[in-house]
DNA sequence: ATGCCTAACACCGTTAGA
């Protein structure tokens, strides 16, 4: 079974090419990141039209996040528990959906959009790590059932240097800085298993590029899209693959697809 | 220095991304 997860920086602006890229690969799931529309504006009968079933979360301009998948999507949760401070009782953000993809072997996952966090010193820097804070304790929740989980998304965390392809110039960024590295250890060390690092774990396996600066022509890159697998997930992952061509397109977004495959 | 792109929304610029 082939999970993949990527940050499309709008469905709707990209949907041929998003559209053209499933059905290339033809994951069995996919989780999408900033999707940048609301619910009734997701492109549901494209994906429909590809054998996928939908589940979406989505936001006007800004975030929003959403599941595919070939097999029925059940238990869905939308945004993660705890208000964040909200008088109405809900984070703002869409940034959060999970669902079980059904079948002989049920996989439980999450569709991820971490806050980005920057610039550091602001509220938006808080927000990035009482939002992770929050994440962490649902995955614990999560773990507890023990089963196959994937946490799959665009979680803007850089997590080591040989993520990026000059650690000094992201040494004041909100993606490299020392909490919000901690914090995604600290997510790990719950007992998550970072696929990238488990399969290939090279130096320079990015999965984004600024569309400034001709960052994807020199390959400065970074690599903040994430699968993080429970221990029954991890027993079954056999390989991840970064298609690192997706951003040589036309109109791409500035990050690419990764899938990992389980044997499932 | 801090723009360089790109997208959405509503304006002809602003906000946000990372």
């Amino acid at each position: 079974m082939k999970i993949a997860t990527w940050n499309v920086n709008s469905v709707n602006a990209r949907l041929e090419t998003v559209l053209q890229w499933f059905r290339e690969a033809a994951p069995d799931v996919g989780c999408l990141q900033e999707i940048k529309c609301v619910d009734e504006k997701f492109p549901a009968e494209a994906f429909e039209a590809l054998g996928y079933n939908v589940a979406v979360h989505g936001q006007k301009t800004y975030n929003g996040v959403a599941l595919v998948s070939k097999t029925p999507l059940e238990d869905v949760r939308k945004g993660l528990p705890g208000s964040d401070g909200h008088a109405d009782g809900a984070d703002d953000h869409a940034r959060y959906i999970e669902a079980v993809v059904s079948g002989p072997n049920p996989l439980r996952v999450a569709s991820i959009y971490l806050p980005n966090g920057n610039p550091i010193g602001t509220e938006k820097f808080a927000y990035k790590l009482r939002w992770m804070e929050r994440l962490s304790s649902h995955a614990r929740d999560l773990l507890d059932l023990e089963e196959p989980l994937v946490l799959a998304g665009d979680y803007n965390v850089i997590p080591e240097a040989q993520d990026v392809y000059s650690p000094a110039e992201w040494m004041g960024d909100a993606l490299f800085q020392p909490q919000s590295r901690g914090a995604f250890r600290a997510l790990k060390w719950l007992g998550f298993t970072d696929a990238y690092m488990a399969s290939d774990g090279a130096p320079g396996g990015y999965t984004f590029w600024d569309y400034q600066a001709g960052a994807w022509p020199k390959n400065h890159g970074i690599r903040i899209d994430h699968l993080l697998l429970s221990p029954q997930a991890a027993d079954r992952l056999s390989g991840v693959d970064i298609h690192r061509d997706v951003r040589g397109r036309e109109k791409p977004s500035d990050h690419v697809p990764v899938v990992a495959e389980l044997t499932l």
